[in-house]
DNA sequence: GTACAAAGTGTAATCGATTTCATATAAAAG
DNA sequence: CTTTTATATGAAATCGATTACACTTTGTAC
């Protein structure tokens, strides 16, 4: 069934059919028999034919660092949301967190196979960035601030911040910090900073030496727990830079008899289901992934149809999960 | 950059420039020129032209209820981990449980945008089954088993009978159970059915009435749990038709000084991290949800290379999860 | 009554590949 | 020396839509 075909059945010229669906000049008479003819046929348009014409795919490309993750869950579910409604399709493509496949999917997306790109970024190479140089379709950068860059991303800083002050404001005094790398600049980085800032503002400037790096699982956080009590004696509070590897760190301490929060007070960043289950649960920071998934993509739909609108970056808010305990 | 400007520039035919591509006929020295050319323009051939023209669209279509779900989370991995290799791509699209948007996606899907789909299922309606007859592309089913299709899912009933057996080995005999909607034949239905013939044959036919239905969230398990505690009174030990389910019920034992496991033994089923995190750890049972992403995109595979073959279902295994606790 | 805009229509070119067909050459087989 | 057979090649048709263009008709303004 093709647009010929149905053109035929409905004693119209092909070109006929084509403004029926496109809402082209087309007389009343002529457009109820060609809507008669595709209702008794089910015809619906061939989508690689128009794309092949228009150049506009009606996709448009994710690509993410893991797909099993809470928090880029929640990402991918907004971005869903708002796309469901806009005709558009999603392709999906996971790096596993590896940044060769990351820049190999970006090529590929780029090759017109999509109309626009969201990418949910941990770790900006030199290559990436020449890459993002040479871009053919419009990109949306979640979760990093990259200047020059649409990019939709969190306060981590903040976040963090606001995360050790409530600590300290607890009273404790020993605090330690486990982090993730450097490289990612959201999340390794401006977390860590913020839990700086706010030690040495308080005037434990050492503190800030208290850090141990870990990867984002919950075994991890369990390992690396380990390494941080034996670095740091008479710790009595430790913020993670997720809620997965303060899962995994409340696991040690569990196992090792050591009291939350009578000793340690455990505190996290995600607000996961995961840091509502531990026994406490976690202190957390809620960063809201799920709307920064809609906006990306509410931004990536505005620059499809209306051109490159003026460069945004937007940084949404955060607030504080602190659930009674008893 | 077109098929024809690089035969040009490799003054050859367009056609030697296709073979080039698609392994034809080509002597070494035109292959050799267009080599040289292709590499100088980094050009790449339109992948909408070559649908248009071959009808393959190199894409998958992958159908899931929810994205933001561990178990789920783990099938779209499996399926991602094999389709990498094999250069097609993959159109995610999400329901939200919605039967409704369920039709429509695999409607969209059928009238050739994918070669294929996976549907990752819950619940079936006479409506599915008579859109399921109707396909154009093949499809394979994760998670439920449907005569008559290619399917790929897991041994609920002998899991649950097994974890029910453990928790009786343990010397639990005032069991409950927490399940999911009865449509949902896997998760629902065959879970239910196993608690059910393991506490009838160990004479506690009783038991089988101990049950409520909650939904999939942390949140319902926690009301649930409260629910089940009225409704039967000194219950030894509770089987929750999955882990979130299970980890909102221990945080209502918490919360309400209930000891796990000296009064009550929790158990949940599917070994997502968050069975792990709770304190104690949850029994749990290990469904292989990644293996079973690649066993079906390995069939869809298998059956998009060789044509239709033998109908096959996967019935997958499973192991417990008992980790100790000191 | 003329001019000009707006509505309505079909023909044919176009998007960028693959593939059939006709044809040519060289090597191998008889 | 003929007949196959395998290799090699390009012209042109094809996939199924959109759209530029040329043209007709109708309505409106002056």
């Amino acid at each position: 069934m093709n647009i010929a075909e149905i053109a035929k059945l409905a004693g119209v010229s092909s070109a006929a059919v084509s403004r029926y669906f496109n809402q082209g000049y087309i007389s009343e008479e002529k457009r109820e028999a060609i809507r008669k003819v595709v209702e008794e046929t089910g015809y619906r348009p061939s989508l690689q034919a128009q794309t092949l014409r228009t150049k506009k795919t009606k996709m448009i490309g994710v690509i993410v660092p893991k797909i099993a993750s809470a928090s880029i869950g929640s990402v991918v579910e907004g971005i869903l949301s708002v796309l469901n409604k806009s005709g558009y399709q999603m392709l999906l493509a996971v790096t596993q967190n590896d940044p060769k496949k990351e820049l190999e999917y970006l090529s590929a997306f780029d090759e017109k196979q999509v109309d626009g790109v969201i990418l949910v970024a941990t770790v900006f190479t030199a290559e990436h960035k020449r890459m993002f140089k040479g871009l053919s379709v419009p990109m949306v950068i979640v979760g990093q601030q990259l200047s020059g860059y649409y990019c939709v991303y969190h306060d981590d800083y903040h976040a963090s911040y606001d995360l050790t002050k409530l600590l300290l404001q607890k009273g404790r005094r020993k605090l330690g910090y486990m982090g993730a790398i450097k490289q990612d600049k959201a999340v390794g980085e401006k977390r860590y900073q913020g839990y700086r800032d706010a030690v040495c503002e308080a005037g434990l400037d050492k503190l800030a030496e208290n850090y141990v790096i870990a990867s984002f699982t919950v075994s991890s956080g369990y390992e690396k727990m380990g390494e941080l009590l034996e670095k740091c004696k008479n710790l009595d509070g430790v913020i993670c830079a997720t809620d997965t590897m303060a899962a995994g760190a409340m696991q040690y301490l569990r196992e090792h008899n050591i009291q939350v929060p009578g000793q340690i007070l455990m505190a996290g960043q995600g607000d996961s289901e995961m840091a509502r289950v531990t026994a406490p649960p976690l202190i957390t920071v809620h960063y809201s992934y799920e709307k920064s998934g809609e906006t990306a993509i509410q931004m990536l739909m505005e620059i499809l149809s209306q051109g490159e609108t003026a460069l945004k970056e937007v940084k949404l808010g955060y607030y504080m999960v602190d659930s009674e305990w008893k």
